[in-house]
DNA sequence: CAGCTATATGTCTATATTTACATATATAAA
DNA sequence: TTTATATATGTAAATATAGACATATAGCTG
């Protein structure tokens, strides 16, 4: 059981998904590609950490849904009280920064303005989230959801992205700011 | 040549380091180990991305210290206006957050205290790390290093540590906030 | 109609990364 | 004196991750 295979519980704690599904889903916490998803989830349907279920479709290919079983709901709350690893950013942009001095002045503000922009596009695709959760029939009608509510992680989630997402969209504009523009 | 690869290129590029040295600079851009940093700098040695000069200590052990080459130079260059993949972090914490509601409350509130207490940590780290630059000599007696200046890079990076570093610790009050603590 | 994208699942291979095994010196703490 | 930590370098094996190969349906575009 590696920290990927609890985070594809973590996603199934809240509701049933395909494969398809969770490895869309866990790209910005865990970014992993489907060859990596479906083998796990196929050794966790053989360990009884979830199960399957075979669902046809007229549109679109058939699925299989998985769901959280009873070791599954233990494992997750076994893995919870486990201190966590630290987390790990791995930004080859930020390798580039480090020999800023080197690079023409073109090539600089091109790599910054791109990762501003880069931002940009993040943060809109955060608020759309954040529209889509309150759209949700169990958002709670007033307030915020509240710690018990299953949609709380993801409103937390959410949050947090937009929060770093703006720090660094920031730190951008102000990199941008040092380096002379060119006419 | 991987990300790594030019991440250690990156560092020479400022100036001459041991394979000891590299490894610990690294950390917080591209973490890495030094079982994988040491075969890389003897393949990128051989490869003639950069030279190798054997630096005997008194009070520690002997050390190899790495330089970069004119071949190494260029292919910074030539990496530095390639497009940079996109930024990738991995956090065993946010997948916990997923299913927070799942847990109990006072798991819930340690573990976001445990990375708000990391976040201050990593706060002073940064502010040392940003003195210390401060008091290096090639440090600019007014105002901040130029873009063309050999600290320029290291300054930026700093201040985007610290400046995701505080968005991610305010995201941590703000989320203990909403948990009801218990006496 | 050919080619592209999204949905959907899978395998195989190559590469990247971690963990464990190894060794050596100096210093500080228990 | 044993134990731990920091410095310093390396290899071998296990695991994690990415990239390529494979297949299938449906819709859209040129």
């Amino acid at each position: 059981m590696n920290t990927l295979s609890y985070g594809l519980l973590s996603l199934l704690a809240q509701s049933s998904f395909s494969g398809y599904d969770l490895m869309l889903r866990i790209q910005p916490f865990w970014p992993a590609k489907h060859s990596q998803i479906y083998p796990l989830l196929a050794k966790l349907e053989k360990e009884d950490y979830i199960s399957c279920e075979l669902v046809p479709q007229r549109d679109k290919p058939d699925k299989k849904v998985y769901s959280l079983t009873a070791k599954g709901k233990e494992a997750l709350k076994a893995w919870f009280d486990q201190p966590a690893a630290e987390p790990a950013l791995r930004d080859e942009m930020m390798l580039k920064v480090f020999c800023l001095s080197y690079a023409k002045n073109e090539s600089a503000r091109n790599m910054l303005a791109g990762r501003l922009a880069y931002h940009e596009e993040r943060h809109q695709t955060y608020e759309l989230k954040l529209a889509q959760l309150r759209e949700k029939p169990e958002w709670p009608e007033e307030g915020l959801p509240s710690p018990k509510h299953p949609l709380f992680g993801a409103y937390l989630l959410t949050r947090k992205a937009i929060m770093t997402n703006e720090a660094n969209r920031a730190w951008c504009e102000w990199a941008l700011s040092l380096l002379p523009e060119e006419h």
